[in-house]
DNA sequence: AAGTGTACA
């Protein structure tokens, strides 16, 4: 079994024979061999999980569902899946470990199977969209949590898993808090599967699903309770102590306070680089140049200082800067939003400068409208960023706000589940058999409105028929990685064959900035833009744009000459490349193509964003279709400043004002064309707020 | 006439 000296249990559970679509086990080749590779022997005995490794197995196998709470450091996530490993346990079934981004299920499986001592793909594997190194001999597979949801559409009941492992639960994304439900509905269908469970309705043997919920947070009892009062274990983290400082007195600009503390830092403490927490690229910005007119002004003897931007927007370039170590004599201040929180770890920090505030998505379901507002943070997100200070050494905290103030924030972020549109995970719960999406059981149960109206929103859509299942059109919808109403119009390119263009459009707009705009050279991109300027709007610009980077063949300096997102163009080829191939396997010609007769392809964008349309007022500025919301144009929009009868977009977000972007012009009589059903029944405000539109 | 936290299929 295992060459570990310490005692493990090498008594496998009981485990049935093979079923008949279970994985194969390969034969031969030392890839079967459960061994711990000598050279990581006794670093992986070093962490601090190593300690508590018998009790976690011992729980594991003991409960169906564990919850696992242990800060960063504890080697949770790569440790707990291994002992499930070597212990021999994962031998018919596979293990799972579920991620909320890309980077860290790939990296993980990386350093996994370097520590197992198999190359990656064999035993340990990873999967995420675009990028899949699993194969039918992958026993430990890390992936996004987003296609753990897509496994569960073409295997329902996962059979080939026998433990999935839901890590970083604290964070609370969309995509977990639907696994979690999904989850739990099957656990409790394999074990009324099971051959000595209560009811053998069926001659298949399926193992139980064993669940192990990890992290980082000490609030684990509402997830015990959730998931039937799970064992909940414990796991120290190897993290440096921190010292935190708040101010005496609020302070009435953050900003300020940011850069007096940060120079203050630089002047009079130790070494070490210094991260600013900031809510978005203007402040970072304007930081930044505060910074830098400061620092003509240290004295001559002083150590430099070197400032880093960092947001997700910044080009790669740039943002590989945070990882480079500084010159000698000089000390890095990182002013990042909060990707530096969850999505980016970076070396060498010992001060944190915390102003307790980030940009924060919310959604009205009453309005429709979605929102990117300055908010305070949450005590766990304050505590997350100090943490930021520890990680190599003993740090400090600095936060601009009172004891007081902290004691006021709330204990955890909402859950995103709480605060976005639920379209798009509606249309996957019914499509992973769940009918009644209002009595599923969430860990927070999002409010009825919210899910009557996605519900309401899919049935515009015709993704649902009269008594609210799934339809054949929802299905179809269901089979893309895409939002509904993109799936929809793709339906839709069929009728009005224009699917070539509509699928180029559908991958560009997934790409949230392709035409950059360096803080310094604006007018220069300006003008790099106008080449591909459409008059008819985004759309066609976009589609345009296109057509240019595949001439020259997605030239890297082409896209710098011409302000052009590279890596952002990239990933439009993936989602094109996939959105094609999917095409092809449900029999949709991708090739269909209208030429340049541009009205059909904003006719069919219409079928899908006829609730997402605005008209043109009297004095010149535009109403929404629903809601009669007074909205702008962004200034990012080719359209910005221009005026037509009828306008659709592909996203409204409240910033500082309401804002449209992604915005095309239209007739106005495609509006109610594009969807009777809800325009006929009239239940929102629809047929209100459109006194110039006659509807069938 | 003026501006987009982060992530995922």
């Amino acid at each position: 079994m295992t060459n570990t000296n310490t005692k493990t249990k090498t008594k496998t559970e009981a485990t049935p024979a093979k079923t008949a679509n279970g994985p194969s086990r390969s034969k031969g080749g030392s890839d079967q061999v459960v061994s711990i590779p000598k050279r990581h022997e006794e670093e992986r005995k070093r962490l601090p999980i190593y300690s508590a490794r018998d009790a976690i197995l011992a729980g594991i196998k003991k409960h169906p569902s564990v919850i696992i709470v242990g800060e960063t450091g504890s080697g949770k996530t790569t440790q707990i899946p291994q002992y499930i490993l070597e212990a021999g346990w994962a031998q018919y079934g596979a293990i799972a470990v579920t991620q909320p981004r890309r980077v860290a299920a790939t990296s993980l499986a990386r350093r996994v199977a370097e520590e197992a001592g198999t190359k990656l793909g064999q035993r340990v594997g990873y999967t995420v969209r675009f990028d899949d190194t699993s194969s039918p001999h992958t026993k430990l597979k890390y992936l996004t949590d987003g296609m753990l949801m897509r496994e569960i559409l073409s295997d329902p009941l996962l059979h080939r898993y026998n433990y999935v492992l839901l890590d970083e639960a604290h964070e609370r994304t969309l995509r977990t808090d639907i696994l979690f439900g999904m989850l739990k509905d099957i656990q409790s269908k394999r074990h009324q599967l099971k051959p000595n469970g209560s009811a053998t309705t069926t001659p298949r043997i399926v193992d139980e699903l064993k669940i192990i919920v990890m992290s980082a947070t000490l609030d684990a009892e509402r997830f015990a309770k959730y998931f039937n009062n799970a064992e909940i274990l414990y796991v120290e983290g190897r993290q440096f102590p921190v010292r935190v400082f708040n101010t005496l007195e609020p302070q009435p600009d953050y900003l300020d306070s940011a850069l007096v503390t940060a120079l203050q830092i630089h002047t009079e403490q130790g070494p070490g680089d210094v991260l600013v927490f900031l809510t978005g690229q203007e402040e970072i910005e304007n930081l930044e140049k505060l910074l830098l007119e400061q620092r003509q002004r240290l004295p001559a003897e002083a150590q430099d200082l070197l400032v880093c931007p960092l947001f997700a927007a910044l080009p790669p370039a740039q943002q590989a800067l945070v990882f480079t170590p500084a010159p000698p004599r000089t000390r890095k201040i990182i002013l990042a939003t909060n990707i530096a929180e969850t999505s980016i770890t970076l070396p060498g920090i010992r001060y944190v400068i915390d102003t307790g505030v980030h940009k924060s998505r919310g959604y009205s379901s009453k309005i429709g409208i979605e929102s990117l507002l300055v908010a305070p943070i949450s005590k766990s997100s304050a505590r997350q960023r100090t943490g930021r200070a520890g990680r190599e050494a003993l740090g400090y905290c600095y936060r601009l706000y009172t004891e007081d103030g902290f004691a006021q924030l709330e204990e955890d972020s909402e859950p995103e589940i709480l605060r976005c549109n639920l379209a798009a995970a509606i249309l996957q719960l019914k499509a992973a058999g769940v009918n009644d999406v209002l009595d599923f059981d969430y860990m927070d149960r999002p409010p009825k409105l919210a899910l009557l109206r996605a519900l309401e929103q899919l049935y515009a859509l015709n993704a649902l028929d009269d008594t609210g299942r799934l339809s054949k059109l929802g299905k179809w919808m269901a089979e893309f990685p895409l939002d509904p109403c993109f799936a929809k119009v793709l339906f839709e390119s069929q009728a009005h064959q224009c699917t070539h263009e509509v699928i180029d459009i559908i991958a560009l707009l997934s790409v949230d900035t392709l035409f950059m705009m360096p803080f310094h050279k604006r007018e220069e991109a300006a003008e790099a833009r106008q080449k591909f300027t459409s008059l008819d709007g985004d759309h066609i610009t976009f589609l345009n744009l296109q057509k240019a980077y595949q001439s020259v063949k997605g030239d890297s300096q082409w896209c710098s000459d011409h302000f052009v997102n590279h890596r952002g163009m990239h990933h439009v080829q993936e989602v094109r490349k996939q959105l094609r191939q999917v095409c092809e396997r449900v029999k949709v010609n991708p090739n269909v193509s209208c030429g340049h007769d541009f009205d059909r392809v904003l006719q069919c964008f219409t079928t899908g964003f006829f609730h997402q349309t605005a008209l043109l007022q009297p004095d010149g500025t535009y109403r929404s279709v629903i809601g009669s919301q007074y909205v702008r144009i962004h200034p990012s929009s080719t359209l910005f400043g221009k005026r037509h009868e009828a306008i659709l977009y592909n996203e409204l977000v409240f910033t500082t004002r309401l804002y449209v972007r992604g915005v095309s012009a239209i007739q106005a009589n495609w509006i109610p064309e594009a969807s009777p059903r809800y325009f006929r029944q009239g239940q929102l405000t629809a047929k209100a707020a459109l006194p110039s539109v006659k509807g069938p």
